[in-house]
DNA sequence: ACTATATAGTTCGAATTCGTACTATTGGAG
DNA sequence: CTCCAATAGTACGAATTCGAACTATATAGT
């Protein structure tokens, strides 16, 4: 392979992996200590997706084995923002339910980025990411269907 | 905020962390048991940017504690890696240094991820990653400034 | 209906990450 | 020169991540 070519893809990948612990690393010093960004995000796919899902469902979601989500959701329900109940179609499975507190524990956390967000946006363009984010989106869907 | 705004910037993130993570595994599942993209990213890092450099040095390259990087190093140095010296102008100080082993294990690395970047190339130009790169470097060094 | 296989979730142990506290060394103020 | 604050690195413990093995339930083949 063309070592120009070589190191443009290393750079890209390199790139995108430093915005990403950035980034986590500034959501999660807004959230209350203890809390990561995997029960952020896990909260706020329950209430943008669906209610109600399987851990497994949830685990799929986001790429990662099921005994990672078993320990996210067991912080979950330490914090008493999601409540587990019984799957009624199958009872090997399980469903994850939203509490009134895990809905104000993420309105909290999205009012409490916000700020970020201005900050970041006062420095970069929304329309530069908004022409940023279906290419992204394509790049990520080719890398997720190759996996197999 | 516009709620539409909010959204947006999350996607943004959003499909930047996948990403990362989806090509972290990729590259981890081409490398030796045991060992992991900081192993590797030390090694490349060494040998692209400066060998020789400090544990501090390196932990500030990747942003990650100092503890994690003395970590990392421990790894590269059971596997024969890189070696530790200390640090002639710093008594406190040490400097990494890459063995021969640590640019084989770099040159096989890299020769055993090619393959990956080919089946990715296929299926999505590498001119459209080319015009990416700035706009992300762009991104990162922004929020690079703010995390003070 | 019976058996074999597949699936959902948990338990357990190992590796990574990282904050706190500690040691050793440096460098500047008096 | 003597202190003392700052810095480089390590030791230790807690939390996260994840593979392997296990239990319980579901489903397909006969």
């Amino acid at each position: 392979m063309d070592n120009e070519t070589r190191t443009l893809f290393f750079a890209f990948f390199n790139e995108i992996g430093i915005i990403a612990q950035l980034s986590r690393t500034a959501l999660e010093a807004r959230l209350p200590k203890g809390l990561t960004l995997p029960h952020f995000s896990v909260v706020n796919h329950l209430i943008r997706v669906r209610n109600g899902q399987t851990p497994l469902a949830l685990a799929r979601a986001f790429q990662v084995p099921k005994t990672t989500m078993t320990h996210t959701l067991n912080g979950l329900v330490a914090h008493g923002f999601v409540e587990i109940r019984p799957n009624p179609e199958d009872g090997r499975s399980k469903t994850v339910w939203l509490t009134e507190a895990g809905r104000q524990f993420r309105d909290a956390a999205i009012q409490s980025i916000d700020p970020d967000i201005d900050v970041f946006r006062e420095q970069y363009p929304e329309d530069k990411v908004r022409e940023l984010v279906p290419a992204l989106a394509e790049i990520r869907a080719i890398l997720d269907a190759d996996r197999d």
